[in-house]
DNA sequence: CGACAGATTGACTGGGTTCAACTTAAGTGG
DNA sequence: CCACTTAAGTTGAACCCAGTCAATCTGTCG
């Protein structure tokens, strides 16, 4: 039962009853198979569910008027896709896979119940998604500020970590079911910028490649190039072991917004 | 009461009775002032509630080991963070004013029952945060993959509709109470490369700067350039006239999924 | 054995950064 | 009311990271 994904994924974030795990095997009892580079859904589409990936690797993306490609996201094993979707009548990007993949589909209807009628599945996917938008902030900031070497490296650092939540990495590497050019749409690079940044990162013993094989010999050291810090995949939780410190100096009043702020004679 | 952005805002997304109208004025009837480049929060910090944003702007942010920061994206009147903000103990990023703000803090437990009580609003503030979504992919493939220069027109684009969904713009212009500095960290580009980059915006007579004050001679114009589709801005909402035709080509089966899929045992 | 997708490498180019000086605007206190 | 201070905006010149173009190599699969 624990090698499902989802229920790895989502018993990590928040305590699931022995209930909440059977009714969510259940829902998950009937995936579909779908070859590489295949929408599951595109820009524009009205949202009849949620989808849930089970094996293989799938994306978030947006094509630009000039043909270019953006990935927005990447969804590995036990990720599913927005749960208020249902209140939009219209996708704003696309979902496709970029490996085979064997999918579920969930009705809306099915979503709507889950959430209602299991507290504790509710919790956990709602806190899955805000893990879901810290990563895309962290994509944000990649993009946006860091190196192209760096941003690969945080990028490793993620897939790491997140693969090894639903028990598919170990702790040296991981099949990474991407092409160069996947990681280039996701990291504002060109590929052939990707395989050169790869190399670096190869030459200066970070990593090591072979085929879709990544392994990584020191993974401080990486971490430490990427200045990754892994605590936004897990920053949610009740659980006092995954309670982050993120900083460390602590403030003896947590909001300035007090001190600062004069009151005003409201409205 | 139109007056108050957050109803103005929230209206536009979904119906508000007058009851929800009555409730929401009075929830922020006692704001504070904040003056610029002060945190609301930081990160690190456990949430306490959520930030309502009056009057001025405000921006979520990150600072990088070396001191660079990314902004994720612009608070302006009505808008607010993170309703789930509760499941979490520790921001991932951190909230500050960019210029002088009117702010009203909502405690948690204030927070959980307008969602409990008030279905309406509810409704509106899930989509806005599914709008916040919306832009937050928009910014990602802004910085991933538009030049420069149309990054640049995206945003101006953006804060025009935004503006204006608030009554803070005109249909030629509005004030932007941003520096350089925030538009470059929240493109990922120099404050340098922002201001040469307005002055060829200005020169292609698609701007008009004075001040703070942005003047749009020709909004069709400054669209094209930007590759700026408003219709994620408002995507979401029940109203049929606000409903997006995002494809033009009708698709005859809205899902791939169900075609290219073939059927696997499921566990 | 092709055929094709993906990876790899080299040479060249250019968009955007860096560094630094200077201007303008907006306070602030004597 | 003006001298002083500071934040923000503007501009130039040099440099370099990353994109572009294009050829080649590798592996895989029918």
């Amino acid at each position: 039962m624990l090698d499902h994904p989802l229920l790895r994924k989502l018993a990590a974030l928040s305590p699931l009853s022995d209930e909440d795990r059977r009714h969510l095997t259940q829902v998950a009892a009937h995936p579909v198979a779908v070859p590489t580079r295949t929408d599951l859904i595109r820009e524009g589409d009205t949202p009849r569910g949620v989808f849930l990936v089970l094996e293989g690797m799938a994306c978030r993306y947006k094509i630009l008027p000039d043909g270019n490609r953006q990935v927005l996201a990447f969804l590995i094993p036990g990720d599913f896709c927005d749960l208020d979707v249902s209140l939009l009548n219209a996708m704003d990007h696309a979902i496709g896979t970029l490996s085979p993949c064997l999918v579920v589909h969930i009705p809306t209807r099915t979503v709507g119940d889950l959430l209602d009628d299991h507290p504790g599945i509710a919790r956990a996917m709602r806190l899955a998604a805000l893990v879901e938008a810290a990563t895309a902030r962290q994509w944000l900031v990649n993009v946006g500020r860091r190196s192209c070497e760096r941003r690969l490296a945080h990028i490793l650092c993620e897939m790491l970590v997140r693969l090894r939540h639903v028990g598919l990495a170990s702790d040296v590497g991981y099949d990474l079911l991407l092409t160069q050019v996947d990681l280039a749409d996701a990291t504002g690079m060109t590929s052939v910028h990707v395989n050169r940044s790869l190399r670096a990162l190869r030459r200066r013993g970070l990593i090591e490649i072979q085929g879709r094989r990544i392994a990584i010999p020191d993974l401080a050291a990486l971490e430490a190039a990427a200045e990754f810090d892994p605590r936004y995949l897990r920053h949610a939780g009740t659980d006092p072991r995954l309670r982050p410190g993120l900083r460390e100096t602590a403030p003896p009043d947590a909001s300035v917004f007090r001190e600062a702020a004069l009151p005003v004679d409201g409205a």
